[in-house]
DNA sequence: GCGCAGAAAATGTCAGACAATTAAATGTAA
DNA sequence: TTACATTTAATTGTCTGACATTTTCTGCGC
């Protein structure tokens, strides 16, 4: 049925043993691992082949390693902020190593994002529309690169997703938003398009304080059309010039 | 500022260089990595600290290794396929070791899959639409385990995602579909607890196969609604027992 | 030109050693 | 007894060197 396990490889192996244990829960947090030295006995291999294992674990955030005398490997807790840089690293190289259409990406992330959107109107604190309104007022700064222009665009529309205060939500739109970062850094934002985005902006976020979910809808999806544009415009030119 | 940047452990400084390369773009996939020799001497250190650096890389399946002559590691592509993976175990060990409530999670997954029901009912393939049938023929067959009936409506939804013909919004939904499965197969599904799913299922099939996204949202929110209260109530029952 | 053996290059694995770190156990003085 | 300094043992972090395995290229004989 499946590819062949393909038996190579022994510290992925003994990774994998130790990551099933984990997610299977027959280890729970903070449990620690058997050392190194007993690891390589019970599997049969030399410390260094365990070491590599313990290495792979500790790149998923699986494990975190003390040194010492009691010290050892244990079972890590996932939190949200290393969650987040993992989803947000995978979803970039996802989108950029796989030739993926601008079109594709902005609809994915404007998709997820107006489905917050009421959630935001409804909860939103002081806290998320003083970020959002600090973050507009960034953008109208003159002199400020395309790139800061992005980064700030990014930073509203988390403040946006954070409203919704479900932090599961936010961590899984984090990768749909942040992953759109390095696609829109091609796009040369003019002032007449700064100005454009920085209206829908203050509309999105004058709609949030007003908890009205539906003119944010309306004007997200604004956004997203234009978008679209903007970045339909980039690629044809980026094309035209590799051409 | 931030905390210090721990100079420990020389793996994993050389596996940030080394990611921060590729994410960079400054290498490019294909390319070939120096030999563990030459990494070895380029950073300063011996080649099993090398060799912990790259086991990293390649547990994010940021990097591929050959054997051989002329072998070596090489930049990967990352598939669709190895970042549904990743993305799926980061949510599911979030969600189990975060003591994520089932309120949170069922609302993140229902406002994301909601808002791809519009795009599954106009794009919506033959294809789909026949899993989506079929597993609702599987949910109504008697004795199928709580289990079964749980990783069938996972493929149910799935194909309810994948409908929306957008892989870069299937990606990003899989975390927020699959992750929950742990937490529904605390459920005990009666046979009038599946009756009402299944009921709910055809709707929102019958809804994506017509065509009509407003039918289909409204399915999806009572089904959202009734999965809270099932949930709602496994969690009370659980609690109850471990008190 | 073709097939085959050998060389070469690279990763995979092992063994053993030492350094660095840390918490517990121990000893010492007020 | 208590507080503090010291020792000790356990464990990870790193290095050196070696050998095994896999794969490709090269050159030779035909």
């Amino acid at each position: 049925m499946k590819t062949e396990p393909k038996p190579t490889d022994l510290s992925a192996q003994i990774a994998k043993a130790i990551r099933d244990a984990i997610i299977e829960g027959r280890m729970i947090v903070d449990e620690r691992l058997p050392s190194e030295a007993e690891l390589a006995s019970e599997f049969n291999v030399s410390r260094p082949t365990v070491r590599e294992a313990l290495k792979r674990l500790a790149a998923q955030s699986l494990i975190r390693t003390q040194r010492g005398a009691f010290g050892g490997a244990f079972v890590k807790r996932l939190s949200y902020e290393e969650a987040y840089g993992q989803h947000i690293t995978t979803s970039t190289l996802l989108l950029s190593m796989n030739a993926v259409r601008f079109e594709t990406a902005c609809e994915a992330r404007y998709t997820l994002e107006r489905a917050c959107a009421p959630l935001a109107a409804q909860r939103r604190s002081p806290d998320h529309l003083a970020t959002m309104r600090a973050e507009i007022h960034r953008q109208t700064q003159p002199g400020l690169s395309d790139e800061s222009f992005c980064a700030s665009d990014v930073t509203f529309h988390r403040a946006l997703v954070d409203a919704a205060a479900n932090p599961v939500l936010s961590y899984q739109l984090a990768g749909a938003v942040e992953a759109m970062q390095p696609l829109m850094n091609m796009i040369t934002f003019t002032e007449r398009s700064r100005e454009q985005i920085v209206g829908l902006h203050t509309a999105i976020a004058d709609a949030i304080e007003a908890k009205d979910p539906r003119a944010a809808d309306t004007k997200l999806e604004e956004l997203a059309a234009y978008t679209l544009t903007l970045g339909q415009d980039a690629m044809e030119k980026h094309a035209r010039k590799s051409t």
